[in-house]
RNA sequence: GGUCCUUUGGCCGAGUGGCUAGGCAAAGCUCUGCAAAAGCUUGUACAGCGGUUCGAAUCCGCUAGGGACCUCCA
């Protein structure tokens, strides 16, 4: 079976090839460390690690590149050229790269909590000046960027004239040739379309590197152009980040590689969509940000308590990665839930006990219908990710897991092979390609002998017809959070809250 | 203003021409010493109006609401 994705450079879905059979290059739009990530950026971040380990799993050998921007860009261009991490670097009073490294230290953090795996080269923005100066200067000698003041900028118009400028976003670029917005500084440029690629640094400006166009910095675009090309090469498969980057950020990207590598560098264009609170995308300038560590605690007022990494996983993982996502606590809550459930059912899965041969009578239509809901799996994965529809199928899948167990179901019912599909198939989707895992933090064999001492008690006291000293055990332990559950057979079980 | 997207049951959220998505919540039942968990059953929703069609949530048009981008943004 082959992977779909949608193309948003074609705006459809396409079969996904690469360029080189067995190996995919994959570039996505990192964060910029001038500040807390927040909820808003834990989309992309899982939408492509869960498309990593999915291409991974399809047998891909995956070159993941995920940019981190330390260099910061213009708070906004064209008016005040601003560093933006020098400038809150200077409110802070802290070096620029130390605040850089500390923004950096707590996104790793963060993502570790999400479990995504780390991408195979995280290139910093710092890091490629050389590379980005070089791109620069290629650009120019191909007649495609005019140096003013010190400033290097790109000429959209020329670039346009043989080029779709445009196309990415949707834009028309005699509309953009036309903008007759007045902004500061827009006389250095040829046409209000261009965008820059080197500016020349104000004195009070704390990042600044030397170049032929005396102390600057680079333009936001460049970098991934030049850490895309550098290890992906001119042309490769998958670029992924946010729909808010498509214009001008991406659009730019594709005009600067295409002049300097003379190919068009990106052969999947995929954009996740937004995450919303009250239908509005979560960002700084709406003043409606969830930062990461705020929603793992539960300590903003937006939030009815704090929500834990799996559940956010989970949460975005239910719905399809191009439609916008509303936030709320209440739907948090039903994913929180929605998640513990499954995953007490894949840990029954787990430990179900197979079928002898000959036990029992296969029930003919049950079996037809569990593989047919396994085999969906893959093939909803493979038409653009469609995550929503294997967590669904796991559902219908959970009561008969369930079922299974409680014996309502007999255990002749299933082929042993059949079972022994599922529970591989629910590890392979759930753990490998979803990225979720077991958020019980009671994995420590002193706990599990203490609880098993107090079960074997339980036990006791309820065989005894001694329900007060079950009942206090049960309940104490429910205040501390843990719950005891009485199975079908009289065995116990329990899990941390 | 320009370009584009969207509007699904109490809430979240799949779904692009005909077949029950799913989750959470709610109600009833079963199981249980009681409870929890689990299982079973129940909802007949697709913004409004009109059109195309044998048939539309799904295609087209209009109206209304919401949103994204056009500026740093995941």
């Amino acid at each position: 079976m082959s992977l779909k994705v949608y193309n948003s450079y074609s705006r459809q879905k396409e079969e996904f090839v690469p360029i080189t059979p067995g190996h995919v290059g994959m570039y996505v739009c990192g964060p910029t460390v001038s500040g807390e990530s927040h909820l808003g950026h834990a989309r992309p971040y899982i939408t492509f690690d869960v498309l990593f380990r999915y291409l991974t799993y399809k047998g891909y050998k995956v070159r993941y590149v995920r940019n981190i921007t330390d260099a910061g860009h213009f708070e906004e261009e064209g008016r005040e050229a601003e560093d933006k991490v020098g400038k809150k670097a200077l409110l802070e009073k802290l070096e620029p790269m130390e605040l850089v490294q500390k923004y950096t230290n707590l996104f790793h953090w963060a993502f570790k909590q999400f479990n995504c795996l780390e991408p195979s080269i995280e290139p910093t923005a710092t890091g490629h000046i050389v590379e980005q100066i070089n791109m620069i200067k290629k650009i120019i000698e191909e007649g495609y960027a005019y140096e003013v003041n010190g400033s290097v900028y790109f000429d959209v118009k020329k670039y346009a004239a043989g080029h779709d400028y445009g196309k990415l976003s949707g834009r028309i670029i005699d509309d953009l040739l036309s903008t007759t917005r007045e902004l500061d500084g827009q006389e250095e440029k040829r046409d209000t379309a261009d965008f820059a690629l080197w500016k020349s640094a104000a004195p009070e400006h704390i990042m600044r590197w030397s170049s032929p166009w005396g102390e600057g910095f680079p333009g936001w675009h460049i970098e991934c152009s030049a850490m895309a090309t550098k290890y992906l090469g001119a042309e490769f498969d998958i670029h992924g980040g946010g729909m808010d980057l498509q214009f001008p950020h991406h659009e730019s990207e594709i005009a600067q590689s295409t002049i300097c590598n003379h190919t068009s560098p990106v052969k999947y264009w995929m954009h996740n969509n937004m995450i919303t609170i009250n239908g509005k995308k979560m960002g700084k300038s709406y003043n409606n940000v969830i930062k990461l560590t705020e929603l793992f605690s539960g300590d903003h007022p937006l939030l009815t308590q704090a929500f834990s990494p799996m559940t956010v996983r989970f949460f975005i993982l239910q719905s399809h990665y191009r439609h916008p996502l509303d936030f709320s606590s209440e739907a948090l809550v039903a994913s929180e839930k929605a998640f513990k459930r499954l995953w007490e059912a894949y840990e029954v899965l787990q430990k179900l006990r197979l079928p002898e041969t000959g036990e029992g009578q296969i029930d003919e239509a049950l079996e037809s219908r569990v593989l047919n809901w396994l085999s969906e799996f893959e093939e909803f994965m493979d038409d653009d990710l469609s995550s929503p529809k294997v967590i669904a199928n796991m559902f219908e899948l959970a009561p008969v897991i369930n079922s299974l167990k409680d014996g309502l179901i007999p255990t002749g019912a299933l082929a042993a092979s059949t079972i022994r599909l599922m529970q591989e198939k629910f590890h392979t989707f759930l753990e490998d390609i979803f990225g979720l895992h077991s958020e019980n933090s009671a994995n420590n064999n002193m706990l599990k002998g203490v609880m098993q001492l107090l079960i074997d008690i339980r036990k006791e006291a309820k065989n005894k017809k001694d329900f007060a000293t079950s009942d206090k055990i049960r309940n104490q332990l429910t205040e501390i959070g843990i719950l005891l559950k009485d199975e079908k057979d009289g065995g116990m079980s329990w899990n941390v809250n």
